[in-house]
DNA sequence: CGAATGATCGGCT
DNA sequence: GCCGATCATTCGA
């Protein structure tokens, strides 16, 4: 692997439209996990494979921005078809990443909470600020953006085309079912019964994995 | 235009 | 475990 921005070189094969563009978000959302989230932003490559992932579905989810579909400027990025990312600031401080899947008109997303650190290991350490690494430099969906360099200014972003600053590839076979925990999705207290839906996925051996 | 509110994090008790 | 930071977005007046 390169940490040459010129080189397009991928360790593995680039997720397409078909894959995101499918009308089950639960099953991309597992499926998403040990694939690798790699970024070529500013000059510089980066790459971390994905441990941890939770999916929001409008209409019915009230945990989903797109809650009832509702379009708004900032949701409008949700109803887009799959293949591209929603960044949105979360708290007034954080940069949250989410893959838009499903066809044109559905508002599907798939949350990344947690990456463990793959490519260019010392370009994450100096986002962070991080001597050495340990499980905060990119565990957590507010943390691992910065770690890879996303911003809101990516929100819209291809991660299908050839030139696109983000993307999803698979290096490896998919984790078994049984390494796979499904459970309820982390701080959505306020959307009532929805809350309880286990919709979040993460690989249950994974140091990296943002809580237990 | 004003006010409320987060799909979080990190520091402090 | 608790709590404040910090601001774009959204909604209601």
């Amino acid at each position: 692997m390169t940490n040459e921005y010129a080189s397009r070189t991928t360790a593995g094969r680039r997720l397409d439209a078909a894959f995101y563009r499918r009308d089950d978000v639960l099953s991309i959302a597992r499926e998403l996990l040990g694939k690798y989230l790699v970024t070529h932003i500013d000059g510089r490559h980066s790459a971390g494979r994905i441990v941890e992932t939770e999916a929001y579905r409008a209409p019915e989810d009230r945990a989903c921005h797109a809650y009832g579909n509702r379009r708004t400027p900032r949701t409008s990025t949700m109803f887009e078809a799959g293949g591209v990312a929603y960044v949105y600031l979360c708290y007034g401080i954080h940069h949250l990443f989410n893959i838009v899947t499903g066809m044109e008109g559905q508002a599907h997303a798939v949350l990344i909470r947690a990456v463990e650190p793959a490519d260019n290991l010392p370009l994450m350490l100096e986002r962070r600020s991080f001597e050495r690494p340990r499980p905060q430099l990119s565990a957590g969906p507010g943390v691992l953006t910065v770690a890879l360099g996303i911003r809101t200014r990516h929100d819209g972003s291809s991660l299908i085309a050839p030139d696109s600053p983000i993307w999803v590839e698979e290096r490896e076979s998919a984790p078994a079912d049984t390494a796979i925990v499904a459970a309820p999705r982390i701080g959505v207290d306020y959307a009532g019964e929805c809350a309880a839906w286990p919709w979040r996925f993460y690989l249950e051996k994974s140091k990296w994995v943002s809580k237990k």
